[in-house]
RNA sequence: GGCCCAGUAGUUCAGUUGGUUAGAACGCCAGCCUGUCACGCUGGAGGUCGACGGUUCGAGCCCGUUCUGGGUCGCCA
């Protein structure tokens, strides 16, 4: 193999173009495909720009036109030569017109076959990518989604800092808060049997900066959830945050409003049009099913609860008497385009979001057929058809629970479900949305009390401030979410700011005094000082980017991800630790573990 | 913790009712070829059918267990 030895790169390779003819230029990068002709070779040379033609004639170069010979897939290359322009063009290469006749060739470092082609477009075992996940990602799709998450950042980091923020970095090793997420926990050699956790968020410490005057602050923060992964969610992510300081809803809005526009702008060259949507989260949970919802289709919801209330039908009165609801979607030209087959499909998958059932109504051209028509009058069945508007052809999906959850949860997926299957989700239309006016409170089934939906900092609407300890259920914060296409992408709140209505809040998820002390009393004690009203919001950084590169998982646009089980497959970790390790550290394991 | 899907050549896949020597494409190797660009042509190598156990005269195929990966519910303040 030959060394660099003062060799110097002037020219990426998907830079040159047809103004470059002529010029002496050199290029680096690895071996995409060698095409042997007999006594003409061409290698396509590939970099993170693109490909450049590299071109070798035996009659006019016999020793390079050798060691072109034996340069192979992937094999590092550094080439020199004159540009010029081809016989024969390639109009779907952006360098096509172009290629090098290559004087000078140093092969700087042989590769074994590759496991798999480095192709976009090839449909390779996720086991595989990720245990050579630096192959993977000298795919070009894969160079793509890194560069356009470096995209993002730039334009995080220019637009707050242009709008007055710092950055400010906040500690990895951090107290662990057992509400929310599971921490991932850092055993402490200094104090045995003591742990740090890193952080879920940097949630406190921003807050305490908005005290200590900064006024404005975001940061690119690692952040890490100990819990389990789904395509949209590793247990070690990015988020881009931010807070700021003598701030309402509307201020924190306004300003993310800008930079969302700031970061389609600059990656995708797209105009988006503000001030976004918002929709207060009933609205949402009634039209939508979801906190979330994607709104760049219909199939909206539809109450029949008060149509069924009295009918002869158990599973649809029941659920209602027991303060539940009967909810409905109703899919135009569903009855012809869902065959019995796909009807039972979906009935099965409503199945997996906790409904007990799907009951269905189809209006076919030779009548209606229903999974539950013998049990209705015929003014039943209509009220329930004129209930949700459908006309001949529709196909009406109905969910009944005792528990208003279910509906929403089951009726929110089928929704999507639906769409999918109708093939009605525009792949390139972004359709925002502000989830407003979340509630405060939600019951968790397990702990058998309220828990702060968002988190224990945020402020109560000024208006529901009375129902914080008298009616949680209808309590309502001031917290917003930023929907982008169904998905989550940021959320945030006002915060609590006086020392008096966060010990209200302490005092309503159940806390006692000593607790709240115990947990967050550095925050209380802080708030004793001069707190401004603050607020903020968060993003999601991964799933920004996913949906930036139209990504199907949140691992392809992550250098080195975690799988399912939350291990890594490159480096195989975690793994075993030495046992000398672990005796500083003052840990013992359980037999079994070693 | 639950449910669903997948695992056959280096890769992506096919493999009929359980039946002779498990196939294709791409990739790889060799030869030929002066304008290819998914080059072409000819030939060749390459298999623990994820693993273990069972049923059977006989298992890639059926059954059980298990491993790996994916999706999802729970979970994710």
């Amino acid at each position: 193999m030959e060394s660099l030895n003062g060799f110097k790169r002037t020219f990426y390779c998907g830079d040159v173009r047809m103004d470059d003819v002529g010029r002496e230029i050199a290029v680096c990068g690895w071996v995409q495909r060698r095409r042997d002709l007999g006594q003409l070779i061409f290698i396509d040379l590939r970099d993170r720009t693109g490909i450049l033609q590299l071109a070798f004639n035996d009659l006019t170069d016999r020793e390079v036109f050798k060691k072109a010979f034996t340069v192979r897939s992937e094999f590092v290359l550094a080439a020199k030569g004159t540009l010029r322009e081809r016989s024969a063009k390639n109009k779907d290469l952006p360098t096509g017109d172009v290629e090098l006749e290559v004087t000078e060739l140093r092969l700087l470092a042989e590769a074994e076959t590759p496991p798999f082609e480095i192709l976009d477009n090839t449909d390779v075992n996720d086991t595989l990518r990720l245990k050579y996940r630096y192959l993977d990602l000298r795919r070009p799709e894969m160079q793509r989604a890194i560069a356009v998450r470096h995209k993002v950042v730039k334009a995080a980091r220019d637009y707050f800092d242009d709008n007055g923020f710092y950055e400010i970095e906040t500690p990895m090793l951090t107290k662990s808060t057992p509400e929310g997420a599971r921490d991932y926990l850092v055993p402490s050699r200094v104090h045995p049997g003591k742990f740090y956790a890193l952080p879920q968020s940097p949630q406190q410490y921003k807050q305490l900066l908005m005290l200590s005057g900064f006024d404005r602050y975001f940061q690119i923060a690692r952040c890490f959830r100990d819990e389990d992964l789904r395509a949209d969610r590793q247990p070690e992510f990015t988020q881009i945050d931010l807070e700021m300081s003598f701030v309402d809803t509307d201020d924190v809005i306004a300003v993310n409003e800008g930079f969302l526009k700031a970061v389609f702008r600059k990656v995708l060259d797209i105009d988006i049009e503000t001030p976004i949507q918002r929709m207060p989260y009933a609205e949402a949970m009634a039209r939508y099913g979801s906190d979330k919802p994607d709104i760049r289709f219909g199939l909206e919801l539809c109450d029949l609860s008060g149509v069924v209330k009295d009918c002869g039908f158990k599973v649809f009165a029941e659920p209602v008497a027991a303060g539940g609801s009967v909810r409905a979607i109703n899919v135009p030209g569903g009855a012809t385009q869902f065959p019995r087959k796909q009807v039972d499909a979906l009935v099965e998958f409503v199945k997996t979001y906790g409904a007990k059932g799907l009951a269905w109504m189809k209006l076919g051209e030779d009548g209606m057929t229903s999974s539950f028509a013998k049990f209705m009058t015929d003014d039943e069945n209509n009220a329930i058809i004129n209930g949700v508007g459908a006309k001949t052809g529709d196909l009406i999906l109905i969910v009944a629970d005792a528990n208003d959850k279910t509906v929403f949860a089951a009726l929110g997926a089928l929704r999507c479900e639906c769409a999918r299957r109708l093939d009605l989700i525009k792949k390139d239309d972004f359709k925002f949305l502000w989830v407003t006016e979340f509630p405060m409170f939600e019951y968790s089934e397990e702990e058998e009390r309220y828990v702060a939906m968002h988190h224990p900092f945020t402020a109560p609407m000024d208006e529901d401030v009375s129902l914080l300890e008298s009616d949680k259920k209808r309590c309502r914060a001031k917290a917003y979410d930023i929907v982008l296409n169904g998905t989550e992408l940021g959320g945030g709140s006002i915060r609590i700011s006086t020392p008096n209505m966060q010990k209200t809040m302490f005092r309503a998820l159940g806390f006692s005094e000593a607790d709240a002390e115990e947990r967050f009393g550095h925050l209380i004690n802080a708030f004793k000082f001069g707190a401004p009203p603050h607020g903020g919001l968060a993003y999601g950084l991964d799933r920004l980017v996913m949906l930036l590169v139209g990504a199907d998982s949140i691992r392809d646009v992550i250098a080195f991800p975690k799988v399912q089980n939350a291990s890594e497959l490159m480096t195989a970790c975690p793994d075993v630790v030495d046992q000398k390790q672990l005796d500083e550290l003052d840990i013992t394991l359980k037999g079994e573990t070693r």
